[in-house]
DNA sequence: ATCATTTGACCTGG
DNA sequence: CCAGGTCAAATGAT
């Protein structure tokens, strides 16, 4: 029986999926334009270029989402487009949702957004746990013979799969706009790679418990899954300096702005600050979330101005010198108030 | 000197 | 007991 409805369901909506798929190409061509745009020109100098640009992408998407709303109701875009989009989608989509999620949640609960109003957003989708924090072990070291370590668990998870990057630093966990130290790594059973595990950088000063684990799927390497666990309380200190750093996940953001809530908060929301951590390059370090394959394949240049994010040499000090003029008093203020701490 | 990463050992839950 | 998760000393980078 499940399989009739499955029938029903894959006939009426073949001509709007069709439809909507159409739009969601589109859409995803246009992001890459505004992505290159803003890679290659700065989003400073055309600001309504860019900001038309937008506009642009929002209304198709937008379209496309009504399409897909029209003949069902399900949230999860599972189109059948080629895969590697699909999947690029899907994360993307996903994490820019869960962050702005996060976001709002941070938002109502702190009664102030971050400043700056370029759109910057990284896809960090910590979940949305809000009972923990306090109670977490001050995460600390408590002194040799009992260490209250604790597992399974009081943190949420949250699981988002992230495409690699095909280029450059492949190895490096994307970048999800945070700063990331990594703790440890292992082998696990059944998988050909090992499982790296990452908390907040600022865990110590803010006792932020955020952690996540990253790991490439088995089937298909330029995939990283990573969950996350813990908030990131970090940025909620009005001297923390982890407010969403450099927007180098940029498909994520792109996505994020793709689908304003109906409040159109996200104009606010996507602040970002630059670089958490002064002391730079951890291990979240200069990965860029990468499109799939296919998409990465038809347009080189990206792939060009991706190697450049992920050569090591930059991440964000180029996204610095995209984001300069509203981040750079911040940005020094958070490396002070690190280094006094 | 400071901070990040690596890595083997240790701890804990299942 | 085993696998996953974490600690912390050693090492490297800046």
């Amino acid at each position: 029986m499940a399989d009739q409805r499955k029938l029903q369901k894959k006939k009426e909506p073949d001509q709007a999926m069709e439809d909507a798929i159409s739009l969601i190409l589109r859409g995803c061509s246009l992001a890459r334009e505004l992505e290159f745009n803003v890679l290659n020109l700065g989003n400073v100098r055309q600001p309504h270029m860019l900001s038309q640009s937008c506009d642009d992408v929002l209304s198709v998407f937008a379209a496309a989402k009504e399409r897909l709303s029209s003949q069902e109701q399900r949230p999860p875009v599972t189109v059948q487009c080629d895969v590697g989009l699909e999947e690029w989608l899907r994360s993307t989509c996903s994490q820019a949702m869960e962050l702005a999620q996060m976001q709002m949640r941070s938002a109502s609960a702190v009664g102030r957004l971050p400043d700056q109003g370029i759109g910057g957003g990284s896809a960090s989708p910590p979940p949305v746990a809000t009972e923990d924090s306090g109670k977490r072990m001050g995460m600390g070291f408590a002194s040799s013979s009992q260490k209250p370590r604790r597992r399974k668990d009081d943190l949420e998870k949250t699981t988002v799969r992230v495409a690699a990057p095909r280029i450059g630093n492949t190895e490096l966990p994307p970048d999800d706009g945070f700063t990331w130290r990594k703790y440890g790594q292992k082998e696990i059973l059944g998988s050909r790679f090992p499982r790296g595990y990452f908390r907040c950088t600022h865990q110590k000063l803010y006792h932020c418990p955020a952690k996540k684990h990253v790991q490439r799927l088995d089937d298909d390497p330029y995939t990283f899954e990573v969950t996350y666990r813990g908030d990131h309380t970090c940025h909620m200190s009005s001297t923390a300096p982890s407010a969403p750093p450099p927007p180098t996940d940029i498909a994520a953001q792109h996505m994020a702005q793709f689908r304003p809530p109906p409040g159109g908060w996200l104009s606010m929301e996507f602040s970002t600050a630059a670089s958490g951590s002064g002391s730079g390059g951890s291990s979240a370090g200069p990965a860029t979330v990468r499109y799939g394959k296919d998409v990465a394949d038809q347009f080189p240049v990206l792939d060009m101005a991706d190697a450049m994010f992920n050569s090591g040499s930059c991440s964000s000090n180029s996204m610095d010198s995209i984001f300069a003029a509203c981040v750079a008093e911040d940005h020094h203020k958070w490396e002070k108030d690190d280094k006094k701490n």
